[in-house]
DNA sequence: GTCAATAAGTCAACATGACTGACATAACTT
DNA sequence: AAGTTATGTCAGTCATGTTGACTTATTGAC
């Protein structure tokens, strides 16, 4: 791998883009692709699917989120949020609670049972990912982050930077009870 | 960016997993969701989907590939294919032609118009990967195809390696005709 | 030359996860 | 009391994936 040089020096039905990008852009597709299919694996013994993950991801990294700020999380309609919720609520995934200082809002919150599912599919991706990283070598880690992170659009990046700075912190009112 | 740390040690209900790769994880899904948003806001200006697009670009880098070809790189059914493909088709983006060795074979090629199409997609997400390889630093598109490569499962890689080293190269039996 | 295998296309039916727009309910704010 | 906000819900649509069965044209082997 690595070099993927060409006899014609400069381009090959791309438009004028070098070789080497265009090889990023089939190799960040195939590689979503497989990072994504080993949680769809176990998902599809659940009768669930990505969406759930998604779901139970960021609850389990964020207790107490309310459904807006999901919502804006996974830049999804209500509506298609309520149907996997629903479901995830209705078999012991994630239970709500209602906030303290303010009732109306629904704070998210995985069960045991939810906590347990959501390990199991981080872990397989963890196990994938530091895999990769070992074998691309030394500091591939940080620069893994500091690329992903720079592929992100520009006005999303505090977004998303406050969001992995703060695991349990995103909420405001800690409320945080005991899962289950 | 970059360094993510957090106050107590370990864990923050990521089931024991190192944070930095918990972290990854969340990285690579906002990644690519952006990575294919850019195509997608072009992509719908035609009546397209992310298939068109990937029917049209790995056509458009392999051209003369089969069917059968195609259905094995994008993984998917004959079924799904037929309905995009069709489109494309229709709509002159693409053309068949019968393999002059095997005259079962249609082998597709994009046509001037759908060449046209595929750069524009191209060129913006090379842009984004090309700000974001420089953003994060010398060396880090060597690093990024080599993660990027490692994070595919084992037993496609040299599948994909072939694809990548051979823009023009997957057909056996050259008849690639003049594009249109 | 006949016949099985192959490449591709097609039909019908289905699942998931996205979307829109409208409306309902409860609780908070003024 | 009235308006705003947080959430839930109803009804319908679309894109993209799935399965299984069947057709057609062509090739290659006997």
């Amino acid at each position: 791998m690595n070099s993927v040089k060409s006899a014609s020096p400069a381009e090959h039905n791309d438009g004028g883009a070098h070789v080497d990008i265009v090889a990023c852009i089939e190799l960040f597709y195939f590689a979503y692709r497989d990072f994504t299919c080993d949680p769809d694996t176990i998902l599809e013994q659940y009768g669930f699917g990505r969406a759930h993950h998604r779901v139970l991801h960021f609850v389990h990294r964020n207790p107490g989120l309310k459904v807006a700020q999901l919502l804006d999380i996974l830049k999804i309609t209500k509506q298609s949020l309520a149907r996997v919720l629903k479901q995830l609520v209705d078999e012991g995934f994630i239970f709500q609670r209602a906030g303290d200082e303010d009732r109306r809002e629904r704070r998210l919150y995985v069960s045991a049972k939810g906590a347990r599912l959501t390990d199991k599919l981080t872990q397989i991706q963890v196990k994938r990912l530091e895999s990769a990283l070992s074998t691309a070598g030394p500091g591939a880690d940080r620069l893994a982050r500091q690329f992903l992170f720079a592929m992100i659009t520009d006005k999303d990046r505090p977004h998303v930077e406050a969001l992995l700075k703060r695991p349990n912190g995103l909420v405001q009112h800690t409320n945080a009870g005991p899962v289950e």
